[in-house]
DNA sequence: GACCTGCTGCGGATTG
């Protein structure tokens, strides 16, 4: 193994390799042959870290059996090196011992080791660390709380007497370099030990008998089940993957009948902690053989080897797919297989993208997590509380922390006025100071270190019930605020796989007890979506181009449905191309869909921006959803653009200006910054009597925006122009993480430099009817909507409503005038000049229908307009208001009594547009120069009322052999599917 | 008519 002479180097090691290729033995074995058994025990020598307690856990087991076959291969050796496990689990007693007399390998987790070094008897224990292994570390590179993990790294380096190797260990990490830089620290040089070997999984795509569609139908949903069931009555243990905790109950559900009593679990995040470890060890021994889970099962806990694994829908990112599939037949040299349950021809497309990647090798890059404030804050208020007392000491400890490498001194300084101030700059409000300078030394507050120790850790909180047995007071499981709150006594719910009845809804609990087999309401949680990686975008979008050229995947039904979209839209989109369509719904409001693969966070970004623009724009509030494969947004009727100019709205160095206005108005921004205000220590969420609830948090932060930000909280109409941003370090990092988290700032920065030099083609297209891809956004879920409005006031639902034809008002329909009826030619005849505006003598005759003109004429119901350029044309008298509004100087004959002869319209131009919508729905084609000629107007004057036409979605425009052809746009259906 | 956002973490030191 290419490990151990690297690692027996004494260099920092990153070692990356697939599940079960052995790197945690090649990592674990040159260590601990270096420690000297049964030498005086001082400390702790070898350090462990893992992001899971189950982790360390599992691993101490696998350890220990490694010590006992070591100690048999060398039987007079001494004292055997003792293994500790320290973890929020661990009990007082335990941790008490473990002070008192350390273990050689301690295995713990990030939040616990930054506990241990806040405090005087952990900072002893750990002295002594010579070698720190950190698993999974891509899990922990690319986020705060890999951040903070780097911090106490830093710390634990100034702590320990020894000079510290790290060892990173890894399934997926790229780019390589950014986590080899980030194990080992700024300035500091790392080997990477890769083993490339690993064999891509297999996938078998489970595909229903009826054909997929843009939603999942009950029959799909049937065919999962019934085949799923199949596999989970085989030989064996199977897992079965779904991409949220509400998916997961409801194939729970659905399995339930099919497979033997007993033998079906659940595991998800909201199950409770006893529950999902009943399910992992009864997965292990094989008593459980089917365990339906969110990914609360995809890191490396220890369930032992697996036999199927499945996915229902399809992953959300390469390295999911890839992990995901690594845990069926655990071990090394087999090759994982995947069974594929695509619900949707979207979710069909997803699994081609992912093929791709998994068969070349392609894995999701990390996201560098750069400085985040409010982790140095803790951190700070850590060492401070620790004996920390000199600034450039601590800048120094700082900024050899690789995400903290470029750290500025005066930066530090400001981050330190701010604890000072109690984050509440010149008030004597707010908590007191959590450090303070006091003549060049710093001074922690009495209370500093105990609330880090319980404000250990970056993970957010989400608000939620727990769900509690009444009587036995077992935690079950817990439910979204929204859920709890909307519950009431009575009730049954699933959770965790099992039907409850509700007792009593508390602040802050649920009671429950059993409730048989009464039918359950299947609860729901609001979480964050990632959305799509980036990475697995690029694999779709590389595909739909070579679709686009023609190069068709063999799946037929994929293959039909790009070919479709293709034929529909002109042009699929791509990782070159965007895609804009236009259509209205049947109650005649237009719908923009921008159809970019790039993925929700790019595609959320886009839709904020432009909302922000158009709102701007308009003074008009616009509804708007993103997803992964593009932006709707919802307009009304009145407003009018020319499609092409859509992306020319943005500019990309105006982007972040208007983004971050735009996320000021969001319940995304405060939730953020009470994140932050968390993390920061600013606001605890757990004091001595334990968790601080809800309410109490909120209220606190609203009180901290108040007097950091008063504009955020001030009446909106008290407010003109941009809501001004303080200069706040917390406020800073809140809107930081709203624009790189949340959505994907640069990325749609890139996206626009591309459009703007011409890397990206931009395609526009009015459809009479959505695209089958614009579908799926009509009918977007809720979690995708940019804007407050609910799911029942969506503009889009008319196209559930209204199933008949696009009602759009008919350029004019006249009433009957009173007299003599013309006979049954001439009505027919009379009908078609009313609706048709003007005929041409030329067109009546070649119908034969001069003589119906004549009737008319002596009706008095009709005469020809003789233009001040010399046009013949023949109109109605009920639209001569129109006629003398577009050609005021014309000369009627016969002439008009006045009493008959009518006042122009006001408007000039829309009386053209009338007109001209009338020769169109005569001549179904229209081209621009032949218009202006017969009817002796401009060719600008044409033009205008067309482009008019077209920006209100009714004429639809095409080019061909040099000249602009017009035609009416046909009716929308209510497709779908 | 359907589809309806993942997971991970969490006192110490002393006294009675």
């Amino acid at each position: 193994m290419l490990a151990w002479p690297a690692i027996a180097s004494g260099d920092h090691v990153l070692v990356t390799g697939a599940t079960g290729s052995g790197k945690s033995l090649a990592a674990w074995l040159p260590l601990l042959s270096r420690l000297s058994p049964g030498s005086a025990n001082t400390g702790v020598r070898l350090l462990y870290v893992s992001p899971l307690r189950a982790l360390s856990r599992d691993m101490a087991e696998g350890v220990e059996d490694c010590l006992q076959g070591l100690a048999s291969l060398t039987p007079d050796a001494g004292a055997p090196l003792r293994i500790g496990v320290r973890t929020g689990d661990t009990s007082p007693s335990e941790r008490a011992a473990q002070r008192r007399c350390p273990p050689d390998i301690l295995l713990t987790t990030p939040e616990t080791l930054f506990v241990l070094l806040g405090s005087r008897g952990g900072r002893n224990m750990l002295r002594q660390v010579g070698g720190v292994i950190i698993d999974e570390i891509h899990a922990l590179a690319g986020n705060k709380r890999g951040a903070h993990l780097a911090l106490s790294l830093e710390r634990l380096q100034q702590l320990s007497r020894e000079p510290l190797q790290r060892i990173g260990l890894s399934a997926t990490a790229r780019p390589r370099r950014l986590v080899a830089g980030f194990l080992a620290g700024a300035g500091r040089s790392c080997q990477i030990v890769a083993d490339t070997r690993s064999p891509p999984p297999a996938l078998s795509l489970e595909i229903p008998d009826t054909p997929l569609g843009t939603f999942a139908h009950a029959g799909h949903w049937a065919f999962a089940a019934t085949r799923l069931g199949e596999l989970g009555r085989q030989e064996g243990t199977m897992l079965v993957f779904c991409n949220t905790r509400a998916q997961v109950e409801r194939v729970a559900a659905l399995l339930d009948e099919l497979l033997p009593p007993e033998t079906l679990a659940v595991h998800h995040g909201s199950v409770g902690r006893q529950r999902r470890e009943t399910v992992e060890r009864g997965l292990k021994q094989g008593s459980i053989k089917v365990v339906v889970c969110s990914s609360s099962l995809e890191l490396g806990i220890d369930i032992g080897m697996l036999d199927r694994v499945c996915q229902l829908g399809a992953p959300r990112a390469i390295n999911e797919a890839r992990q995901r599939a690594g845990r069926a037949r655990h071990r090394p040299g087999a090759v994982p297989r995947l069974y594929a349950f695509p619900l949707t021809l979207s979710d069909l497309l997803d699994w081609h993208g992912l093929a791709r990647a998994l068969g070349s090798a392609q894995i999701d890059a990390l996201r560098p997590c750069m400085a985040p404030v409010d982790v140095l804050c803790q951190h700070l208020v850590a060492m401070v509380a620790a004996g920390h007392d000199q600034v450039s000491d601590i800048h120094r400890l700082v900024s050899r922390a690789y995400p903290w490498r470029k750290l500025h001194r005066s930066r530090l300084d400001r981050i330190l006025i701010m604890l000072h101030d109690g984050f509440v700059p010149g008030r004597e409000t707010g908590r007191g100071p959590l450090t303070r300078m006091d003549s060049e030394r710093l001074v922690a507050a009495a209370d500093a270190a105990s609330m880090t120790l319980l404000n250990a850790g970056t993970i957010p909180e989400w608000f939620e019930y727990e769900v509690v047995a009444a009587g036995q007071g077992q935690r079950l499981g817990k439910l979204d605020e929204e859920f709890a709150f909307e519950s009431s006594p009575g009730q049954i719910l699933q959770l965790g796989g099992q039907n409850w009845r509700i007792l009593s809804v508390l602040p802050g609990r649920v009671e429950v007890e059993h409730a048989g087999d009464e039918t359950p309401n299947l609860p729901f949680w609001f979480g964050d979506g990632a959305g799509r990686s980036a990475g697995m975008s690029r694999q779709i979008a590389a595909l739909c181009r070579a679709a686009g050229r023609g190069h068709l995947p063999a799946e037929q039904q994929l293959a039909n449905w790009l070919a479709e979209s293709r034929a529909s839209l002109g042009r699929l989109p791509d990782d070159r191309t965007i895609v804009l369509e236009r259509f209205f719904d049947p109650s005649g409001d237009q719908h923009l869909v921008i159809h970019s693969l790039f993925g929700a966070r790019v595609n959320r970004a886009w839709g904020l921006a432009l909302r922000k623009r158009f709102c701007r724009g308009f003074n008009f509030e616009l509804q708007a959803a993103a997803t992964d494969n593009g932006v709707l947004i919802s307009l009304g009727a009145v407003h009018s653009f020319d499609l092409e100019s859509v992306t020319g709205w943005l500019k990309s160095d105006q982007i972040e200006d208007l983004l971050i206005q735009a996320m000021l108005d969001t319940p995304v921004f405060q939730t953020r910054l009470r994140w932050c205000a968390n993390t920061a220590l600013a606001i605890q969420r757990r004091d001595f009597q334990g968790p601080v609830p809800p309410q109490v948090q909120r209220n606190q932060i609203e009180n901290l925006i108040a007097r950091i930000f008063p504009d955020q909280l001030a009446c909106l109409e008290n407010l003109s122009g941009d809501r001004r941003v303080p200069d706040h370090p917390l406020v800073e990092q809140a809107l930081s993480d709203c624009l790189t988290e949340h959505l994907d700032l640069n990325g749609l920065v890139r996206l626009y430099r591309r459009l703007e030099n011409g890397l990206i083609h931009v395609h526009a297209i009015d459809t009479a009817t959505p695209s089958s891809l614009a579908m799926a956004l009509v009918h977007a879920p809720r979690n995708s909507f940019l804007d407050p409005a609910a799911a029942e006031e969506r503009r889009t639902r008319s196209f559930e409503r209204h199933p008949e034809r696009m009602a759009r008002a008919p350029a004019r329909v006249p009433a009957r005038p009173q007299g003599p009826r013309p006979s049954l030619s001439a009505d027919r005849f009379e009908q078609q000049l009313l609706a048709a505006g003007y005929l041409l003598p030329v067109e009546a005759e070649r119908q034969a229908l001069g003589g119906a003109f004549l009737r008319l004429v002596r009706l008095r119901l009709a005469v020809s307009l003789h233009t001040d350029t010399g046009r013949c044309l023949w109109v109605h008298v009920q639209r001569l208001d129109e006629a003398l509004a577009i050609w005021p100087a014309a000369r009627l004959q016969p002439l008009l009594p006045a009493a008959l002869k009518p006042p122009p319209v006001d408007d000039p131009d829309e009386a053209l547009c009338r007109i001209l919508l009338g020769r169109c729905r005569l001549l179904e084609t229209l081209e621009t120069g032949t218009l202006a000629d017969e009817s002796g107007l401009s060719q600008a004057c044409v033009a205008a009322a067309l482009a008019r036409l077209r920006a209100e979605g009714i004429l639809s425009r095409r080019e061909q052999a040099g000249k602009e052809l017009w035609t009416e746009r046909k009716p929308a259906t209510t497709a779908a599917g």
